[in-house]
DNA sequence: ACTCTGTTATAATAATTCTATAACAAAAGA
DNA sequence: TCTTTTGTTATAGAATTATTATAACAGAGT
C-alpha cells in the first residue's frame, strides 16, 4: 500500500500514517490479517522516524484496527466494539455537522455528501 | 451562554472554546449580531489565561463565525462561503466515515445517527 | 478622568511532536 | 549456531505548539 507523507501539513505525522492506514481498511486495499511494513521500513520508505511510525501503529493499536505480534509486525485486526465505535462516530458526527449546519448546509445536503463520499470510494462498505 | 472547559481532556483549551461557540450558534443560542464576553472576561469565568480566549476567538473569525469589532468585542456574524463548507466538510466526513465502516457501521446506520442528532439538537436547522 | 475593548509585544513554562542512538529479547531463516 | 529482523524500551535533544504571565497601546463609552 502506497503512504504519503506531507512535510508542509499541520497535521502530525504519525496522524497522517495513522488516517491513511484507515483509509486502507475502509477500502479494502488492508484486509483482516495483511501485514503492515515492519516500524523501520516505513520509516525508511517515507523519509521519517521509526519512533513516529511506532506511535502510528500504537494509536491503531489502541484504537482497535491493527493487532502488534513481535514476529509478523503490526496485522490488521480491526476490533469490533460498535457501542464503542458509536459513541466515538456521535461525537465526532455532531461537531462536523455543527460547523455545517452555521455554515447553512442544510441535513438534505449533508445525507447527499455522506452518499456521494460512499459511491465515490466505492469499496468502503 | 454558559462555557465549560474540561481540563483532563486532551482536546487544547481554545479548541473546546471555539467547538463550543459553534454549538451555540448550531443550536441558535448564539444568534448574528450577539456579542461574546470580552477576552478576559470569559478568561476569568472559566479560569484560563486571557491569550487563550483571544486565540479562541481569532480561530472564530478566521473560519468565519464571528466578526471582531474593538468596541462591541467579538460578535456572531457568520460567513457563508459555500463551496469552502462543503469542501471542509467532505474532508471531514470522509475521515470519520472511514474509521466507522472499519467498525462495521454501515452507511445506512450514518444517515441515522445523522437524524438522531438533528434531532436531538432540534434547534439545529 | 475613568473604564473597557481588542490588539500587540515579550517572556517563561509546559506539553507535544519528531528525531537520534542504543540496547534488549524473541522469532525467523540460513 | 549465526545472523538478521521483529517489536519494544530507554534516554536524550530539538522543534513546535499551547498556555500562562505582565505590560502597554489606541479607540470607544460613560
Amino acid at each position: 500500500m502506497l503512504i504519503e507523507i506531507d512535510f508542509n501539513s499541520d497535521e502530525a505525522l504519525y496522524l497522517q500514517l495513522r488516517n491513511q492506514i484507515i483509509m486502507g481498511i475502509a477500502t479494502t486495499e488492508l484486509k483482516e490479517g495483511d501485514s503492515l511494513p515492519s516500524v523501520r521500513q516505513l520509516a525508511e520508505t517515507v523519509g521519517i522516524n521509526m519512533h513516529t511510525v511506532n506511535k502510528a501503529y500504537s494509536v491503531l493499536r489502541q484504537e482497535g484496527f491493527v493487532k502488534v505480534d513481535r514476529r509478523r509486525g503490526a496485522v490488521i485486526a480491526v476490533d469490533l466494539d460498535r457501542i464503542k465505535a458509536l459513541e466515538e462516530l456521535k461525537r465526532d458526527l455532531l461537531v462536523v455537522l455543527a460547523r455545517s449546519s452555521c455554515k447553512g448546509i442544510s441535513r438534505q445536503a449533508v445525507h447527499e455528501l455522506i452518499d456521494e463520499l460512499y459511491d465515490e470510494y466505492g469499496s468502503m462498505k
